[in-house]
DNA sequence: CGACATCCCTAGATCGATCTAGGGTACAGC
DNA sequence: GCTGTACCCTAGATCGATCTAGGGATGTCG
């Protein structure tokens, strides 16, 4: 019988009937808003439960537009991206928002997932590493309140979240300065977000540590073939340490040097970015820098949640500090160079 | 004036006022069926175009109860999960499905991402590596039609679809059996989806062999530390090939073995599963066996859209050939054993 | 006892689309 | 000229919720 019966889910109007009560009120009941009287209270909570009635997201959504449902862009192949995505997912669990995911991928641009999460008439977009131009930026965030998370944008219409990257530059560099190292190279990011940062902060941490001559930037990338690519040049650099963009390429750069009998930490010292599985894994077991996902998701919903219905106030910028964690791929040099 | 005027996203109203015809025609001319004429098509086309018009789709879901929205869950810490998910999207670009993605992770069960699913009255349900028991799998097949991925269930209202990997395990053992190894351990993956059927494969192509004297199971899983941790009894039993659940144990177990100064494939073979990003890296470059993403979501999809509106037929169980991907992780013994 | 506030509840509009049913044209065939 | 038949188009119901406005009770106070 239950496969005859069910061929459609039980609505708020079954609720209804079956508590004697009127549509309206089953929907004051079931939403915790106060108006109804503890005995029908009590009925309708028993018929919900006997039909096991569940709202229709669909027509809740469109019932008012107070959504309270985030749209969340990430790339499908960032690590990272997917840690932030479950920070998110733990943070709106405590607050009351739902969350529509929408990914990115080599076969997906940004733009349409976007749009997707438009079309769904979410309240507000967290961008997960977003790539868009500034223009585009902008444009969608005319029509929705915008943050960034990972990516920063000079716009007084987009909130911006992130990890003080230059400062996460400077802990890895100054780490390996306080080992002893001099030969420190960064392979570092290229265009992807938040490279431009780390590649500053490096800069800055070997300047004020007088090893303005040893600045070497290699090409790199985020993932890991991009480290192991990386490799050949560290070696003819003549590199004690690394300083890698993420864990993901640092993972590939110790790879290669590995295999090109250059040990690490050994002959090379190596510090990763992001606290990634791959870093905290027993495999690299890496010295990496870590960003507070928690943090930074919930910075992110509450600014979403205090931009709706406001106008433009001026965008925020919420920054939050790196942390340097210690592991086995980083030790004082063997070889003083030079 | 683009900010004043653009609070509300344009309706289907707005389009039908400018264009100058009725709301249920820009509907018909919007949706591309037959029914109107040329002039007026353009009319619409050109309106929806100067609004920049996009249909609701809480709307458009909530209309009429055929939706075509699929729901899937995925993994978010499961790499191949990505890629299948990557994969559906690009299979349901081609066909007409829109996709609502519901993440699994340690903070949110499995049971919650489908219910939320459920929510949105999504038409089908797609999950991916699914851990639910059989019992939650048929009540959710009493709602709506189900599809697994990448796990196997026996049940006549559940459609199946997977990759032979009773025959993928044999296909790793087979090609290092041929290679001359005898001593193949195998490091398992547990109860996770699929780690059954390969543990099955490996036995038979071991006994097939001759070298049922040489079956050695090893406690893994899914992620780098489990390889990590099998290391050690990999060495104590003295394996000269190991074949791992997936390449991400294959990758930790490699790290420990050649951080044990263990080489591989030099002392040690070891053979992966998935031919997932890490396996193809330069890093890893490993043997490893492919599944089909392409044809798994494509085949998926199928399946859903062919259930909508139709009773329970049986459920059909879709399986995959898998393919072996040679690089460079596994070699000859180089000792013979025995 | 009438005025007023409070509390509980419901009818009906609303959100933005789709779909059904039926109303006009226009043209062909008898 | 009448009927039939395409073809094009629209009014209005519908999906399942939320929200507004207002209608009884009941109680309080002058």
């Amino acid at each position: 019988m239950d496969q005859a019966s069910d061929k459609r889910a039980a609505t708020i109007n079954d609720v209804a009937a079956r508590a004697g009560v009127s549509r309206a009120l089953v929907s004051i009941v079931l939403r915790g808003v106060p108006g109804a009287s503890d005995a029908n209270r009590a009925k309708v909570f028993q018929a919900a439960k006997d039909l096991s009635y569940r709202p229709d997201q669909r027509a809740r959504l469109l019932g008012r537009n107070r959504s309270t449902t985030f749209g969340v862009t990430f790339g499908l192949r960032d690590e990272t991206h997917g840690e932030l995505v479950e920070a998110l997912y733990r943070s709106s669990a405590l607050a009351d928002y739902e969350l529509m995911l929408s990914p990115v991928a080599p076969t997906r641009h940004e733009i349409d997932a976007t749009q997707s999460l438009l079309d769904y008439r979410c309240e507000g977009l967290i961008l997960i590493g977003s790539s868009l131009s500034k223009g585009e930026l902008e444009t969608l965030a005319d029509r929705v309140p915008v943050v960034l998370i990972t990516r920063t944008v000079h716009s007084d219409k987009i909130d911006v979240v992130r990890t003080d990257d230059i400062a996460g530059a400077r802990l890895a560099v100054d780490h390996l300065v306080q080992l002893g190292h001099r030969n420190i190279a960064h392979v570092h990011g290229g265009r992807v977000a938040g490279a431009a940062d780390r590649r500053t902060g490096y800069r800055q941490a070997m300047r004020q540590a007088g090893l303005d001559a040893h600045i070497t930037m290699i090409e790199g990338g985020r993932t890991e073939d991009d480290g192991w690519n990386a490799a050949q040049s560290v070696i003819a650099a003549g590199s004690t340490a690394v300083f890698a963009y993420n864990d993901q390429s640092a993972a590939g750069l110790i790879e290669h040097l590995r295999k090109a009998a250059v040990t690490v930490p050994g002959r090379v010292s190596v510090v990763g970015y992001d606290n990634s599985r791959l870093a905290r894994s027993p495999a690299f077991s890496m010295t990496t820098v870590a960003q507070d996902s928690d943090l930074l998701a919930q910075r992110a919903l509450e600014l979403l949640s205090s931009r709706r219905g406001t106008p433009h106030t001026d965008a925020e910028q919420v920054v939050a500090r790196p942390q340097l964690i210690t592991r086995s791929t980083t030790t004082t040099p063997k070889t003083s160079v030079r």
